[in-house]
DNA sequence: TAATTGTGATGCGTTTTTTGCATCACATAG
DNA sequence: CTATGTGATGCAAAAAACGCATCACAATTA
């Protein structure tokens, strides 16, 4: 979109706090975006950005003017992939925020599906933490967020949920998986990888773990699921995870021969958590993903049922 | 706004259905016109206009686009009122559309305060019948409307009323003129001269007239407010109006000299008329306009007292 | 303290884009 | 059939955007 170049140049100088960099990373020479900068200042009638020794940061009217840039993108997308859908294609673009557990299996299966029924819809999916997935959809660099447990922006406008017990992982051969459910008591002192402090699962089971005053030795901290559960396979350890973030036959299928099992924590000791499937408060998403949002609603209520609220 | 150019280009042949006129509305060619055109519909993907022998007409994807056009064109109205306001100074335009009524003396006593206050406001008022004002509102041509009666869109959003009686205008010598007030059985046969049928006045009025079944000897219909005042000192005959349409001694000081004299139509007759002021529901207004509005409120508050509502 | 590094601004020639003229192709009305 | 209006298009001129080289300034570093 032509017309839009300059208002996507203020953007990327806000985001980069610097004409150079943004200009590198846009392709184009400083002059070329410094220029641009000053002929929309000049039109506005005020400066945007307050010039500093080290770059450029916004003034009060670039902030309102770059938030301003950001839901026009955001309202020129929704149109345009309104205008395509009028043409029968479904095509579009869909971005999603989210924290690691739905990245494993969930997203993966869920994207796949959708893009088998309406190929020309792309997708970005980011990897962060929960505060960041909330503050993607702020700067309207998302459009979807999933996050585990806890939701802190009031902007945040949740879509759907769905309960997640926890689940205790280990090596088929520890002394735990026989249990069909898992106490925390039975874990004191056991040496445990967990997943770092800013993880939503964390929190949920520090909770618990300091209501039961159980301690755990904690050997290995990750924010990497594939560490967590494959260093399992390596040394006795437990680890805990939720079922979205599992493959989905260790627990359908508990007795299978996997070299890895999975058993519930009793509820009583810590409760199940929250995952909360929203967008930006009060926005129209585009078409595409105002479906896909519909697709996960059903994933979840194929994969969960009855705990699953919209 | 440069990077508005080929925006407002397109909603200028969406208004004018012609490139070549819309062109001679901008000074330009229609060749560059047409370019900028074909250059859009290029970057959207497909046609926003169907060309006919007669000019072009938008298709369903030029509807969603002009509307987004004009959105886009009014949030960044109110975004530039918002940084114009950072500085101290009160900048802006307010674009109203009106019926005549508060034309004559509402509007230009309060847009007259307001500039005294804030010179830099500019303003534009457009008189116009009621659904051409609510027409005004939602293509964004205007941020207020003032509409007497009948409001008929759902996307009106009233933010004031105000209770108007229906007076009874004649010359001073007029029989009816020493009566401290009318009833509609006085008037049977009277030669009377009315605004059109489609000012919210008339219908009021027709009503009451139905109801008391009394026929008025209607000699003259005009839309013009002057006409309809004027004409009174050169023939005897009767005309209608509400307050806000009258100079204010007229009713304040009822026991004058002027050759024109009002006087209530009881209310068991016709019932009080309602002014509407509002705004196209769900925008946010710019500063200036939502200030003024704050104005309008008062000046009304000051005029009218209890028959106001917000 | 002085040199260095990094920042945004600016003059000037070059390149790209936009514009306007002339003209075409087509549809409609007389 | 002719006349008039419409939008589309090739081509040259005008305008805008761009990139290079350089400046001025501030912060950091030696």
């Amino acid at each position: 979109m032509r017309f839009m170049t300059s208002l996507r140049f203020i953007d990327a100088v806000a985001r980069e706090k610097s004409i150079r960099k943004a200009a590198e990373k846009l392709a184009i020479t400083s002059t070329a975006l410094n220029r641009r900068i000053l002929q929309i200042e000049d039109e506005i009638g005020q400066p945007l950005f307050e010039r500093l020794a080290s770059g450029v940061r916004l003034n009060t009217a670039g902030e309102l003017f770059v938030q301003h840039i950001r839901t026009q993108t955001a309202e020129l997308a929704r149109v345009q992939s309104q205008i395509a859908d009028l043409s029968g294609i479904r095509r579009g673009h869909v971005r999603i925020a989210s924290g690691a557990d739905t990245m494993r299996y969930f997203l993966p299966e869920t994207v796949a599906r959708y893009r088998g029924e309406h190929p020309a819809v792309t997708f970005d999916l980011v990897r962060q933490s929960g505060d960041a997935a909330e503050q993607a959809l702020r700067t309207l660099e998302a459009d979807l967020a999933l996050i585990f447990e806890p939701i802190k922006s009031a902007d945040f406008q949740t879509m759907a949920t769905a309960r997640q017990q926890l689940y205790c992982m280990m090596s088929a051969n520890h002394p735990l998986a026989k249990k069909p459910m898992i106490r925390l008591r039975d874990c004191v002192g056991q040496p445990a990888i967990l997943p770092r402090a800013d993880a939503g699962l964390r929190q949920l089971l520090n909770v618990g773990l300091i209501r039961r005053s159980v301690e755990l030795g904690t050997v290995i901290e990750s924010n990497s699921q594939e560490f967590l559960q494959n260093y399992l396979t390596h040394e006795m350890v437990i680890s805990f995870q939720i079922p979205i973030a599992m493959p989905s036959d260790l627990i359908t299928a508990p007795l299978n021969t996997s070299a890895i099992v999975a058993k519930p924590v009793d509820l009583a000791d810590v409760p199940a958590g929250i995952l909360h499937i929203g967008q930006l408060k009060g926005r129209v998403l585009p078409v595409a993903a105002a479906k896909f949002l519909d697709s996960i609603i059903t994933e979840l209520g194929a994969r969960y049922g009855d705990d699953i609220d919209q």
